[in-house]
DNA sequence: TAGCGTTGTAAGCGCGTGCTTACACCAGGG
DNA sequence: CCCTGGTGTAAGCACGCGCTTACAACGCTA
């Protein structure tokens, strides 16, 4: 059913029209954009590239589908748009030592809750077997979380830990969001949190292979920011 | 390119024709059925099940492709049939403490070498967002590989915590067949395997949460068997 | 040899896809 | 009024897809 078609037409003869950000105006270029941009979002999510059709979108965006193309000029450039926006936000804004337990909370989330949420995620797990945009994208932002979470290690190979640890968000995702596996999918954030930053407590400091004369349990001391009591 | 197109017609008037299982007889249904589903897997691993088309298959098994519904009546079925085969097998010949480690390396040297393996992981990761015949299918081998896996924990949250292992396991194999990303997909299998090993050792057994008694650091003297020096 | 079931093949059907085109609507300016 | 440019729309094009059909080639038995 259509979702939001019948709040488009409304007159602006009250307020100023120079709001450009404003809600939906009569012939509003900017809404239909993110119109377009949500519903494949959102469809994408759900099916994956291949299996989503234009026309899906469309419908569910409340547009015809010839705006698609003119906004977006092809599927696979929307499906970039769309899994550009929202990226690297959470790498800005979060301390790096945080920042793999906020990942780890924002993929937890991310299945639970469909409303409102853009369940960037799912778009990519169920797209990355084709679409080739998809893997891309994944391997660009995964690089750069990588580093981030790099840094906090003085290991060599700090690289790699924090690329195993990435790969164990994905899986985490897959199993939840696409497989659905029980009780995995079901499991409450918080105890999977805790398994999940408990095993890797070690593999993103230098306990493995102390080789360079590091304290080898002197980062215990410094403990992370948990919340647990 | 053509790998099998020409090591087809050869006479059976040398050898005996009893041999079920030999070399392409002229007309050989068993034959042709393996060629397609040898070159299905190829395929699938490679596009994905929906970028894959029943032409392409059939092109790369050099048969026509009007057998391949012949033999497996449709494409989804050629998918269920492909990822159906092998799947228990290393589940019913390995013995459960050993079990993750040995799908570890599986999942570890299946990206590697192309020719003779049948990277039965890459179709499932390429498939899963489509076809829903991969999740089901995944879910499934997944249960039962948890199930194995939490009879080694006497923890109540066992099968969770075989879960989260298996998850992790997904999650690299996806970042290496699919993402490849770097250093990751290149990294060596015997250092990965140590890395994950280690880290997921305590989630196996019982070191988080020791609520019914047992020894909370005893894993460090109880060491799982290590083929590393 | 003819008959018959199995295996392989050429051709194409129907359909849904991504994408395009031609055109209607609505504003602002002369 | 017409013109211009931005926005929305209906209709359809070309193509590749999964799948089907009619038929030829073959191996076997009699």
């Amino acid at each position: 059913m259509d979702t939001s078609g019948e709040t488009r037409r409304q007159d602006r003869s009250d307020g100023s029209p120079a709001s450009e950000e404003a809600a939906h105006r009569p012939r509003d270029a900017r809404g239909t954009r993110t119109r377009i941009l949500h519903a494949a979002g959102a469809v994408f999510a759900e099916r994956g590239y291949e299996a989503a059709t234009v026309r899906d979108i469309a419908g569910r965006a409340g547009v015809n589908q010839a705006l698609i193309f003119r906004y977006f000029g092809s599927k696979k450039a929307l499906l970039t748009e769309v899994m550009a926006q929202g990226g690297k936000e959470q790498l800005l804004h979060t301390p790096p030592d945080r920042l793999f337990e906020t990942a780890l909370r924002g993929v937890l989330a991310e299945d639970g809750g469909e409303p409102g949420s853009d369940r960037l995620l799912a778009v990519y797990l169920r797209s990355i077997g084709s679409a080739d945009a998809a893997p891309e994208t994944v391997r660009a932002l995964g690089e750069e979380y990588a580093a981030a979470l790099a840094a906090l290690s003085s290991a060599d190979d700090g690289t790699l830990r924090a690329q195993l640890a990435m790969a164990w968000l994905l899986g985490i995702g897959l199993m939840r969001v696409v497989v659905g596996q029980e009780p995995l999918a079901s499991a409450e954030p918080e105890e999977i949190c805790r398994h999940v930053l408990t095993a890797l407590d070690g593999l993103l400091r230098d306990e493995v292979l102390p080789r360079d004369g590091r304290a080898p349990a002197g980062r215990a001391a410094k403990r992370r920011p948990d919340e647990r009591p």
